[in-house]
DNA sequence: CATCACACCTGAGTGC
DNA sequence: TGCACTCAGGTGTGAT
């Protein structure tokens, strides 16, 4: 589900609601998601304050302090496709077969983890060498980050015959894009999801850094895009999913000025690419 | 490398 | 109502 907007959101409302909060205990109700929730999980963060809540690509970190280390511990977390974090206030929902995981916190509150697929995983790590976890290690550039320029991605496609819908999907080349903002961007720099990364130029791969970045944070103003199953930390539905361009909006004409494309949908490596043959070239 | 099929798992929607 | 089937914001593996 949740890509970079979408864990952006999330995570700045679990920053707002519980950073600073001592977390008194934690309930690991289903261990088995994508990836085993460890054993010592529970034992590893009861009695610790949530320093702060922050992303890195679509993992959410939860920092925590440590008296037994300099720079502490903290959780990383992926939402998969339908996982979803929610921070509730008494009286309690009963809860359900999908909440795996519950934090209690010392203002009385609980913030439960809950996923129906079970794509998502929760894990430990350190702060002091998040560069290192296992999870992080081959994750490539953050696109919000003024470091990422069209010279930095040429760098990494102009070798590589992968279409462009491919390559932006993975997480190594740039970090934090799924099957949405893949098609947006695209469709907002005017390049084909079929083209090559090695068919790149310069002026292209400068134009689709922006058009990346410009989706990403109008989608973020927008609070997310709510297809089916994601929501923001306090249970609110996003709203970039009105203001799609090509995902699914197969049939609809062109939105760019004079064109008279209609949006195609097809299929790249199994998965939907949305697009208008027209401009997009 | 690159591409594809497939796997993980559940729920929603559709057509018969 | 039931059943079969398709599809879904992600990621990883193994075959070719």
């Amino acid at each position: 589900m949740p890509e970079l907007p979408e864990v952006e959101t999330i995570v700045r409302g679990l920053h707002v609601e519980i950073a600073g909060r001592i977390l008194r205990d934690v309930w690991v109700r289903r261990r088995d998601l994508r990836l085993p929730i460890p054993r010592e999980f529970p034992e590893r963060v009861i009695g610790r304050r949530i320093l702060a809540v922050q992303r890195r690509a679509k993992y959410l970190l939860f920092r925590l302090d440590d008296p037994l280390r300099a720079d502490g511990t903290l959780i990383l977390a992926h939402l998969g496709m339908t996982g979803r974090f929610a921070v509730q206030t008494p009286p309690f929902p009963e809860l359900g077969a999908h909440d795996h995981v519950v934090f209690l916190t010392d203002d009385g509150r609980r913030t439960t983890f809950s996923d129906p697929r079970r794509f998502g995983l929760l894990s430990l790590g350190y702060s002091d060498r998040l560069a290192e976890h296992p999870l992080l290690k081959d994750l490539g550039p953050e696109p919000l980050d003024a470091s990422w320029t069209g010279e930095q991605l040429l760098g990494k496609v102009a070798a590589r015959r992968s279409p462009l819908k491919a390559l932006l999907l993975n997480q190594s080349v740039v970090a934090g894009l799924g099957n949405i903002y893949v098609s947006e961007a695209l469709f907002r720099a005017r390049l084909s999801p079929l083209r090559l990364g090695c068919s790149l130029k310069l002026v292209e791969a400068r134009r689709l850094v922006r058009a990346v970045r410009d989706v990403l944070q109008d989608a973020i103003a927008a609070g997310g895009s709510t297809l089916r199953d994601y929501v923001q930390a306090d249970g609110s539905i996003g709203g970039f999913q009105t203001h799609f361009s090509v995902y699914e909006q197969q049939d609809q004409s062109c939105s760019h000025r004079g064109c008279p494309g209609v949006i195609r949908r097809i299929v790249q490596a199994g998965r939907s690419t949305y697009f208008c043959p027209a401009c997009q070239r």
